[in-house]
DNA sequence: ACGCGCATGTAAAGGGTTACATGATTGG
DNA sequence: CCAATCATGTAACCCTTTACATGCGCGT
């Protein structure tokens, strides 16, 4: 059956605990942007070939879920998966583009976009303390269920940290030049 | 016509310097992963719409190249960009959704894989360090056309150290428990 | 009243990769 | 001799986003 690199990162969080196609989609989000409207049919499909399993729970104060679990099928292909090679990894942003011509808008400009960008990643640092934060210390050793979670954090954390250091960087070039600037005037 | 962000950014690099399509996709592709295939016919159509011109350039050692330069029209379109809001970033990186089922892997695959990533990420450094080297230091202020591609090889280069520091700490904590299991046998 | 979070799904359109097609030159 | 680099282009397929569709409860 036709598994893209989206559906087995799915099979590996419900390898890990058992999900609602919604809590997939958060819980992928931080590592692997995608929509509900991707999600949703992968895991149908799934569920067709035999590589998960589902059942309704009803919910009083929300709407009803269905919750998602992996089958020994699905364990098998995961496992399959695990020895094929790694793709690397694809970046898109923006921002880079938009850097190219970062000449033509004045100053002032420049330094409202790297602001804002800054913003962002003080945003994105907060949300993986608290996913750090989440996950049960001592226990996350290697060969734990845990520790894919506790090293992926931390790589977040770390990656963020880099961009929010860049963009200081960044601010600070921009405004020594403005002020070398008004004080040539 | 319809625009998307790579057009803008092979017209932001178009405007500072004019490029055949195989070279945009080598400017291109440390910042936007970007195959021929797509780039050769937004060319086409952006020539089409007037957005672009282009001449053909006889090459006696290597196949004929078609150069394309920017318009007015074409430097118009990208100001209009440039005062759109800038979307958030998206990485999807295969290595992250197989880190959720690392605990299905013996120890030593996990090694080999991070170890295999971190060789990747030494040769990235390497890219970033010698495209930050070719570019013309002490030129590079804000403001001038160079200031982009130096604040973004810098970028990469703190991204792709931080990089490389989470490969050595994840290594460290794999090897660190294999010593300490082959101490307990 | 309005928007947001929860919750599931489908359809259409656009973005992106893989494969097909061609062909010269250079280095191992 | 085989692979890689340079160089352009098209077609089929897959991946991803945006929009449509529904509906309840909560906070402002």
């Amino acid at each position: 059956m036709n598994m893209n690199t989206l559906s087995y990162g799915l099979l590996g969080l419900l390898a890990r605990k058992e999900s609602s196609g919604y809590e997939l989609m958060l819980r992928i989000q931080p590592f692997w942007q995608a929509k509900h409207s991707q999600i949703y049919p992968l895991l149908a499909r799934m569920e067709e070939k035999g590589l998960l399993s589902s059942y309704w729970v009803q919910q009083s104060d929300k709407p009803d879920k269905k919750i998602y679990a992996i089958t020994e099928d699905g364990i098998s292909k995961l496992r399959e998966w695990m020895h094929q090679p790694i793709a690397p990894s694809v970046t898109k942003d923006e921002l880079s583009l938009r850097t190219f011509s970062l000449w033509l808008s004045e100053i002032g400009v420049s330094v409202e976009i790297y602001q804002e960008r800054r913003e962002l990643y003080t945003e994105k640092k907060r949300y993986y303390e608290e996913l750090l934060a989440g996950i049960p210390q001592g226990q996350c050793h290697p060969g734990s269920k845990e520790f894919g979670s506790y090293i992926l954090a931390t790589k977040a954390l770390m990656t963020v940290d880099a961009e929010l250091k860049w963009c200081d960087w960044v601010l600070k070039l921009l405004t020594e030049h403005s002020y070398a600037a008004a004080g040539r005037e």
